[in-house]
DNA sequence: TTCAATGCAAAAAATTTGCATCCCA
DNA sequence: TGGGATGCAAATTTTTTGCATTGAA
């Protein structure tokens, strides 16, 4: 399902819970938190940043950082939520592309900022493998801190 | 000096000799051995990999591991080795594209294969930010696992 | 000879797991 | 109410760091 806005919406949320349901999992106080902020962010997460951002949900306070990691542990096994690296060696989660747009990550190297890219280079690409899915990540200098920048040369 | 198990390429490994001495790093002798089995490895390799081939290396035994680290954390700042994920959340590291060809990775999902791939979807590709480089890492079905699946349609 | 580099062990950071208790279906 | 889910602490795993010693230049 495209979605006009970066970030997808509370309905995900129900979506995401007949998932569980289906597969034999119960919604639990933990599971809907970590979920709120999933839905909400707008960048990929590390455990640690999820933990964090549970204080600003509704009853999402007192979660233990090990329900963080068993629940998106468990909501990648179910497809909901995949994991990224973008090149720091951390561990970042997000919402699987089923759950929202097909899209890619640019890392700016002067800022840290992490861009969503929507256009994808691999529409259409015959890379003589069978592709089921892939990871693009994006390394430059972001709009913002570009006009610092003495050269900024286009180099993929 | 190649070994009869490991096909090595001397000259690059040269080639880093000089950058190491000017930029002031000494040449030594586990910096020597991680080299050798950089140079000589078709996959990127973790740590404890590389730690492990170090006994395959003429003067290589007895490296610690806390050596393995700090010399590839050395030859990442010096743009010698670059670092990447593969999805399974372990960290492995490769020589950086100045010294061997620009590639990727496809990471075989049936049997963990990984292979290089050299044609690059990004050639040319206009995707609207400044990017200076890029990683990009396929999941699919290898030539050997395909024969084995009942379905194995290409969806980038 | 000198100071960077190493080995070793300990610390730190990230993630998982055992188990008693809790709570959703 | 029963069995899966959680909190808590301890255990693992991965990576970094302090320090005495070694060794490359």
């Amino acid at each position: 399902m495209a979605l006009s806005s970066i970030a997808a919406s509370p309905a995900e949320v129900d979506r995401i819970r007949g998932v569980l349901a289906t597969s034999g999992h119960a919604w639990t106080r933990p599971r809907s938190a970590v979920l709120q902020v999933l839905v909400a962010a707008s960048t990929p997460l590390k455990a640690e940043e999820i933990h964090e951002r549970l204080r600003q949900v509704p009853r999402g306070r007192g979660i233990n950082l090990s329900s963080v990691y068993r629940t998106v542990n468990l909501l990648r096994v179910l497809r909901v939520v995949r994991r990224i690296q973008l090149g720091d060696g951390a561990q970042r989660y997000e919402l699987a592309e089923d759950y929202r747009a097909h899209h890619h990550h640019f890392v700016c190297e002067t800022c840290g900022r992490i861009e969503d890219v929507r256009r994808c280079p691999l529409e259409g690409a015959d890379l003589g493998v069978t592709v089921r899915s892939h990871h693009l990540e994006l390394f430059g200098v972001c709009r913002h801190c570009a006009p610092l920048e003495t050269q900024s040369r286009v180099r993929t």
